[in-house]
DNA sequence: CCTACTTTTGACCATTTGGTCAATTATGCG
DNA sequence: CGCATAATTGACCAAATGGTCAAAAGTAGG
């Protein structure tokens, strides 16, 4: 029969978990036996499980980043014994990369809205406004992103490379021709979004920063409208937009 | 005789880390007997190796965050045994607090321009071009503070409220003098800091995403002045300094 | 040279932690 | 029902790691 998903039997003895982990990076996350072995699809407990646990395993990585964070911290957050989370994900490393997998899926649609024929000044405050609702309504994921960066993306290199970069050459292009079309101030449309993520996502990452500057326990609802507003209108007025 | 530096001769048999540890936050630093105890004031040796040290300990948490990074790694890049490093810092936390204690102090002397006698347009700039400045040198100091963010800032938290919050008031009055003398636009003052600072640091902290996406291996003097013009003009322009 | 000290080190722990396994319990299906 | 497969779990490891110790090696001043 197909493999089916218990642990791979270990044939060395040695680096049992490279093995595993080996393993878990050909898979495309963690589904055991796809639809395409003709198997019954995935049950739903099985889904439910994994996104349970992707979602306790995110707060716990932000918390306390990749090597900070314990399986069995994980497998407590989600309400699971430990030896459930290697059951369904194979390794601590692969746990980690679906999690950031789920994250730039969700990081790349904002996007969507940058097209040519879209107006300058509108697409851009879209997608500024999405990506502050994002850095508020998912502060987990934007730290995991960040910390991964930070050390280097040792998981998520070839992914940038792959997948970002494509993406941002289209979009640096949009950019590009609404300058050559005079409709808006001519930036370096690649920092341009370097600065709109950063900027942004500062409000995530650092949330701790600038709660402490601001003296407060956190940003509620009025405090991100004003921060949203901000940002908004000071990278549209750098950009002649306003 | 005063408390040589010595390792605390511990006293309960269990938790002794966590004794060094707090023996260790009690301590400025790490100097185990300062010139106030009327002693030889700290041999030269001592200050070479206590910065070889610090020096080792940003580019290993750098690179692998708090919980990632390990004593031996760092005693290897700073060639010395391991247990040097306790007898200069006590513990692991306490090395961590130091090197975050040195990236403060040079993080806040930037702000020293930003005073209501000066011009808005030039101070601005100045200050905006520092940090730059800072974010491509010491990009390894960037990341440990911007990691220990990350992770709720569980060792500067009350250093970010007593610290950072008391200037940032100051240097945020500052701009809002400046916006009712209606020489510059009204921007929140608060956030145009939080803008600038992470539109600066991004350059340290996600230099892989930048890197990746600009489809280049490090940024070199001409990428760096590039960014910095763009954050500038970027930035001055949105706050109607242009 | 001697004494008192600061530093340096190799050898050692206790604990933590990622990962494993064997046995047990669901669950779907013919 | 009864079989095969999937999922669950308590009990375990081997390795890694922060930290410790005691003995040795400087070093400064008398």
């Amino acid at each position: 029969m197909a493999a089916a998903r218990p642990q791979p039997r270990r044939v060395a003895v040695r680096s049992r978990a490279k093995r595993a982990d080996a393993v878990a990076t050909l898979r495309e996350t963690a589904r055991p036996r796809g639809a395409e072995e003709g198997g019954a699809q995935p049950r739903r407990k099985r889904l439910a499980h994994e996104a349970a646990i992707i979602q306790a395993a995110e707060r716990v990585f932000a918390g306390a980043g990749f090597g900070g964070a314990t399986m069995a911290e994980i497998a407590k957050a989600a309400g699971l014994p430990k030896p459930n989370l290697h059951y369904y994900f194979g390794s601590k490393k692969a746990l980690y990369r679906a999690v950031l997998e789920r994250t730039l899926r969700e990081w790349l649609e904002p996007a969507d809205c940058i097209v040519a024929t879209a107006e300058p000044r509108e697409a851009l405050e879209r997608y500024i406004r999405e990506k502050m609702r994002l850095s508020f309504a998912r502060p987990y994921a934007s730290r995991v992103w960040a910390n991964e960066l930070l050390h280097g993306a040792p998981v998520l290199r070839t992914t940038l490379v792959r997948t970002l970069r494509p993406l941002m050459r289209r979009k640096v292009a949009v950019i590009d021709q609404w300058i050559a079309e005079g409709r808006m101030a001519p930036v370096d449309s690649s920092h341009l979004f370097f600065t709109i993520w950063a900027a942004t996502q500062t409000y995530a990452d650092f949330e701790v920063q600038i709660c402490a500057v601001l003296g407060c326990a956190s940003l509620e609802r009025a405090a991100q409208a004003r921060a949203t507003q901000h940002v908004v209108s000071l990278i549209l007025r750098g950009c002649g937009l306003s």
